[in-house]
DNA sequence: TCAATAAATAACCCGCAGGTCATTTACCGA
DNA sequence: TCGGTAAATGACCTGCGGGTTATTTATTGA
């Protein structure tokens, strides 16, 4: 049984007590990986044990059962995937056009390219008609936000003149869906298709060019 | 033990032959549905064969294990969208802007709007990294042949004039993203999540508008 | 009417993984 | 050094579901 890296603050008196504090973290952690990796169902709950370096009795010493721990697994990554998304809410200033520029970029650099959270859209694409509580969970905290977000961006440029008058809900789909698609693909497709290998670079320039180009009200 | 609906010819002499061959056809749409619904893991083979109107010894006559079984879906569904898209091989015709908006529109009619056939996306996103072999498949029928086409077009358009220079791999990326975005949410968070509906009555015009506005050389 | 044969069944087997619990191990305070 | 206590273990139980097969049911040709 190898090492463990503890986390948290290392106050080192109680080294029993610390173990028991730091023990759902590590294996939230470690089941967060194997779950991403096998999705719910073939994931067993020894391999996750095992991945946080303890055995199986462990793991329902700190969780009900292997729902529960799903549950978890998800809520917990959510909640740093809403922490980074509400810098967004202040970022209200400037032009339109600077707005969706900025809003693109954190998507891209926080979300997408954040190697844990990239892998949550997938996982609750897979799962979500098998717990249907977290897609709601996952839609009222995620995709409502994120939409109502953009809806304010788009809805300002139209009325500011910046962009042309366009379908906003529409609109708010074909902003969204390259992102998600993105990282769809990157844990379900990529790793099982050796050739394959989703085009990463120029990805952000790319597309905001793309979506300017296609809400510009005069050519740019 | 409800009556079983019969496909095919209507040949009525040998009785017992005729339901041997209607036999796999109707268990591989039992089992589209049921995995369609749940997903790999969480489908009982029982389950199929009693939605097939059938026990599960039925099905292990004609099918090796679950797995074949499943490949067997995927392959048969996929045969039929195939299909469907070779017909948009002939079509390379007139000018790039008519060809992309023909492109699109077929997408949208023949494979978005198709209850089963627009199921696959969600259903390969959900099970590529436990089947890696279905995943390439899918990837060499499906995905390479569509971008190879889409590039084809974007590639006559920039040549043409009609369209400014884009990166084309990043371009192909969000042209396909949107439909692929729509059906996987339309099989996954969509059931699950009561309040839930995505627009679709204006989703072909506005993705068409859309999509020649940022590919637009000159303003439209 | 009656074998012959093919299709379908349902009872059966069994291994795997979720979940439990008596026992062991490790720490701490006295 | 030594109880007391909390954490961790791993052997164990159990049900579910994939897969098998002896038996039954239906069809056909004579």
């Amino acid at each position: 049984m190898g090492e463990i890296e503890l986390t948290g603050a290392t106050l080192s008196r109680p080294k029993h007590a610390r173990r028991k504090q730091a023990r759902p973290g590590e294996i939230l952690q470690a089941a967060l990986d194997v779950f991403l990796e096998h999705g719910y169902a073939a994931s067993r709950v020894s391999d996750i044990a095992s991945r946080a370096g303890v055995t199986k009795g462990t793991v329902y010493l700190y969780f009900d059962d292997k729902e529960r721990l799903f549950e978890a697994v998800v809520r917990e990554t959510l909640g740093a995937m809403m922490l980074r998304g509400h810098a967004l809410a202040q970022a209200f200033k400037g032009t339109a056009v600077e707005l969706l520029s900025n809003v693109l970029a954190h998507w891209w650099n926080e979300i997408v390219l954040h190697e844990k959270i990239s892998a949550l859209p997938r996982l609750m694409i897979a799962e979500a008609r098998n717990f249907p509580r977290l897609a709601q969970f996952y839609h009222g905290s995620v995709i409502a936000p994120a939409r109502s977000l953009l809806k304010e961006v788009l809805e300002r440029g139209v009325r500011s003149g910046e962009f042309r008058p366009v379908d906003v809900e529409c609109t708010i789909h074909f902003i969204i869906a390259p992102f998600l698609y993105q990282q769809s693909m990157q844990h379900s497709l990529v790793p099982a298709v050796p050739g394959m290998m989703l085009g990463t670079e120029n990805f952000l320039n790319a597309f905001t060019d793309h979506l300017l180009h296609a809400l510009a009200a005069r050519p740019v």
